[in-house]
DNA sequence: TGCCATTAGTATCAAATGATACTATCTTGC
DNA sequence: GCAAGATAGTATCATTTGATACTAATGGCA
């Protein structure tokens, strides 16, 4: 029997848990990487990405970039600072806030971290051909905005 | 210029980044839809919905269909039990381990989950057709294959 | 049989994560 | 130009999550 109006849930089928899964495993890939090469969780491992774009952020900023809230983006932003990977300089347009910038220390980091990451990207997506690649990237991307749009 | 080495990492191009973004808003989404409705966690729903196909399971089966580890399982069904949604029989194959079975107030609940859990899936995919969703289905099983390879 | 390594499940403690509320600064409306 | 919100960032506390180690039971295999 063609399952044709699927009325059952089948676990193994539902594409929340599919993505899940799928999404858990390369983090997992990812996570354990960085942080046994180089001491790094994953939001300190973006908030460097971010950096070395834009070569300066506010927390704010790096927080909308990245899409991680507030307290994980200053979390970060305090161990980074404390390994002394990043500064902090004073924002004359406000106060309140700091302009974060690679330090010497994070820039070299980063310039061994990126090629890993590269390449870590490059296995993962060994199974699939260039074509494979841009379809996967752009349904991600539409199921994103209709995720975004669903939430609370 | 067009990006054919891409020798440089864009965080917003990264694929373990876009997967991790999409997934977390998807299961944002459906996370707090179960709480709010029904009081569920995402591993006591995945609990139920393994147990109303299977109609039995030990916590170590459950551990390996929802692929969550078995102190994750053991939370969610001692929660699950507490909440008379599941109940434990002996397993006379192996005294170390039970059965757990889902109870009438489980079968309900379920009941009233499952089509929830469809419509959900059902409008994260509306802008997908049938055949983008098929391939994307497939693309992500793939790419979990190919982890599960990198995976330490 | 009886010993040893393995497995199912849980208790216990440490660490990460999240919610709340706070300080200092900024912005807006009047 | 000054009160009344709003915002950047952090401290503090509560809850989750994860690591480790434990108990009870099983499965070899000598």
């Amino acid at each position: 029997m063609a399952n044709t109006k699927k009325s059952v849930l089948q676990l193994e089928q539902f594409l929340p848990y599919r993505l899940s899964v799928a999404a858990n495993l390369v983090s997992d890939v990812i996570a354990s990487s960085y942080r046994s090469l180089f001491g790094l969780t994953v939001p300190q491992w973006r908030l460097l990405a971010v950096l070395a774009e834009r070569h300066r952020a506010t927390q704010q900023e790096l927080g909308a970039a990245t899409r991680m809230d507030k307290l994980v983006v200053s979390r970060a932003a305090v161990a980074l600072v404390q390994r002394r990977l990043v500064r902090r300089a004073a924002n004359s347009d406000d106060q309140r806030s700091h302009l974060l910038v690679l330090a010497k220390n994070g820039r070299a980091l980063y310039a061994r971290v990126a090629p890993k990451a590269i390449e870590l990207e490059a296995q993962l997506l060994a199974g699939l051909s260039r074509a494979e690649r841009e379809h996967l990237r752009e349904l991600l991307l539409r199921l994103e905005v209709t995720a975004l749009h669903l939430s609370p």
